[in-house]
DNA sequence: CCCAATTTGTTCGTATGTATC
DNA sequence: AGATACATACGAACAAATTGG
């Protein structure tokens, strides 16, 4: 069915032939056909639905799906704040760096709105915890204004990783409140940066910023399990 | 049936239940079971056999499927060369860094047997190819030996994708001797300079290798767009 | 608001293929 | 070589959801 859909040229949004259809074309049972329409639906590649006007539909791997089947597969592997450190330090300063002097005054005030949200320092771990999680939102969304999509992913799929994994492991604690605040002071610095005209000031912020968090996460656990995303969620 | 799984706490190699006693476990017929079966399938999780002793197993998603099913979320993207070299010259660098003299004597021979392939300057187009392909494989082995799954996967799967992108799209025509050779070199003082101590001077030669192999590729060709595997090679 | 048509979703019974003992 | 225990496939019927009249 895959190799079909290719040659017959389908794009995202058509519609394939109905399982009556697919069975005729295929010489194949009902069953048959839909074991073969929940594999590509499993892999994001279509969606089905029910009703007149229905049926099955070519559909573009959403970045959610992709992240959610990738993140299977490091289920199984082990991951420590290190291996995760080692490539956000490599890859966000790269990142905002050829971000420098192109942002729209739109999307500096967006990532001026996610800085608000934790302007006041943390009183309680619930707090802390949802700072975090903001704090790597800043992160994703800054991503999400890259032109690269592969850098794009990246990022955005450890910074969705850490962010389980700082809630799942309860990493927020015990407080740090004075380094957690540095970390946003960090990020507000890196935002004045980027409204100029230097990437290298703006890559050395980052990646003291960087250093910073990771040292901080260092201390609070070493080794590292995330969880995959049960099947309702992962739809 | 996933949530069943992980509260059991299955691990890899684990026998899932027959489909007749999922089908009395979730009151639900043996098509429906067998459809939960196929995603579950499809996302690498587990594998069934038949036989007596076969049935469903949990099974650790395998990097190439794992592979396999990001390049599917990148087949919808439009990736230049451009985006993947931005990668590229973040990542590498800092690999090669960490794995400063840290590799094993047979390390260093699996390395030297791969530059070997392509000690000699190719003569047509098909051998350039066969040498391009060969020098990416100098670098997924080098990720291999990172200590850091996350850092070898990425590189790995960046490396699989840069490969099928210069077969398909034949990027190694026109012919370009000078500037293959010229990388080769890079990977010779490479290889060296990983058996030193200084991981500062291996970065720098892995980041000069880049921007040249990077002005090479762009030069070849600006737009790319990846193909996903038919299923019976996602298997 | 309801009815009818269309399409996917689910069930049951049965038969076949395949690997192990 | 044959029995057994599995997954795999088929076919007919019914249920649920969605759309348009």
């Amino acid at each position: 069915m895959k190799l079909w859909v290719m040659e017959e040229g389908c794009q995202p949004g058509d519609r394939l032939p109905s399982e009556a259809e697919l069975m005729e074309r295929f010489s194949m049972a009902k069953g048959t056909i839909r074991e073969a329409i929940r594999i590509l639906e499993a892999q994001g590649l279509v969606r089905s639905r029910t009703g007149p006007g229905g049926g099955v539909f070519v559909h573009r791997v959403s970045e959610e799906r992709a992240a959610a089947l990738l993140g299977n597969y490091f289920y199984f592997q082990h991951l420590s704040i290190d291996d995760i450190y080692q490539i956000r330090e490599a890859l966000e300063p790269e990142m905002a760096a050829s971000l420098t002097g192109r942002l729209s005054p739109e999307q500096i005030g967006q990532l001026e709105a996610v800085l608000a949200g934790y302007a006041v320092p943390a009183r309680t771990a619930e707090e802390e915890r949802q700072q975090h999680v903001d704090s790597l939102r800043f992160h994703a969304l800054l991503a999400e204004m890259s032109g690269n999509p592969l850098l794009r992913f990246l990022i955005r799929f450890i910074a969705n990783m850490l962010s389980q994994i700082t809630v799942q492991r309860r990493l927020y604690e015990p407080l740090n409140p004075e380094l957690w605040s540095s970390g946003m002071a960090y990020q507000a610095r890196l935002l004045e940066a980027l409204q100029g005209e230097d990437p290298e000031e703006v890559r050395r912020i980052l990646r003291e910023h960087m250093a910073n968090a990771h040292r901080l996460m260092r201390l609070q656990e070493a080794a590292v399990t995330p969880r995959f995303l049960p099947e309702d969620q992962l739809l």
